[in-house]
DNA sequence: ATGGCTTGAGTGTCAAGA
């Protein structure tokens, strides 16, 4: 089983470039982050026509969450439970057997903003909730944009960043709490390019430059762990003409 | 240099992203 994410910033821009990599890729499963829109402006007959059906948690302008999947989704949910927050950043569904949990974490603005709080408090709800997901689901993936670059190595210049949004020891300290529920960065689960990131500035010329970080992830329950074979970050569709400023990861399952 | 691009909103120019 082959699934990914991808942040596409704004899905009626990116819809060209998503199709031409469903058919190039074709996963399993595509969790979308940033889809921009509300239903009535989701391409659900577009994706259908390529093969997948998808379910939407979305809002005008800002944040939206998808799942696009080959195989029936079943038990959808959407948004943290018993958690009051009018910002569409979770959806969930079972494809065979896998539980996916669909995430567009906070990006929090600036260290000490009002922003950067609701992240934190954003982060502690998905822990306390996830925490009760690996119970009923044992085999459940948390894949997207989570704003976080846990590591310096996952830091084009981890100077530069010390301490900034995205890099702060609070938001690391939330990721690793992620890991303590038993999850497992695919990524980190195999050997990987020196430099390797997910998210380029638009400006300066990043991506050129590879001024980027790793910030969009997947991680694994541990019986996924056990079965995840391959973990990579796609950096092709960033090449493009009008990219979005991430490129999707995906991770192969036995 | 708190800049640089890109998007959505809406038709001015700003908020938000990371």
């Amino acid at each position: 089983m082959k699934i990914a994410a991808w942040n596409v910033n704004s899905l009626k821009v990116r819809l060209p470039h998503v199709l031409d990599w469903l058919a190039a890729q074709q996963p399993d499963a595509l969790c979308l982050q940033e889809t921009k829109t509300e239903d009535k402006g989701f391409p659900f007959a577009e994706l259908a026509a390529a093969g997948y059906t998808a379910i939407h948690n979305g809002q005008k302008t800002y944040n939206g969450v998808a799942i696009l999947s080959r195989q029936g989704m079943e038990d959808v949910q959407r948004d943290i439970p018993d958690f009051d927050d009018p910002q569409k950043r979770i959806i969930a569904a079972t494809v065979n057997g896998v539980r996916l949990v669909c995430a567009y974490i906070p990006n929090g603005s600036e260290v000490g903003s009002e922003k950067y709080e609701y992240k934190l408090r954003w982060l502690t709800a998905l822990t306390a909730w996830l925490k009760e997901e690996m119970v009923r689901y044992p085999k459940l993936a948390l894949l997207g944009d989570y704003n976080i670059a846990p590591d310096d190595r996952d830091v084009h210049d981890p100077v530069a960043w010390k301490d900034k949004i995205l890099c702060s020891v609070p938001e690391r300290e939330a990721f690793q709490g992620l890991v303590g529920l038993g999850l497992t960065d695919a990524f980190r689960l195999f050997e990987q390019p020196e430099q390797s990131f997910s998210w380029w500035d638009y400006r300066a010329a990043g991506f050129r430059r590879n001024l980027g970080l790793r910030i969009d992830h997947i991680l694994l329950s541990p019986p996924l762990a056990q079965q995840c074979t391959a973990c990579t970050v796609d950096k092709a569709p960033r090449k493009l003409e009008r990219p979005s400023d991430h490129a999707p990861v995906i991770a192969e399952l036995a």
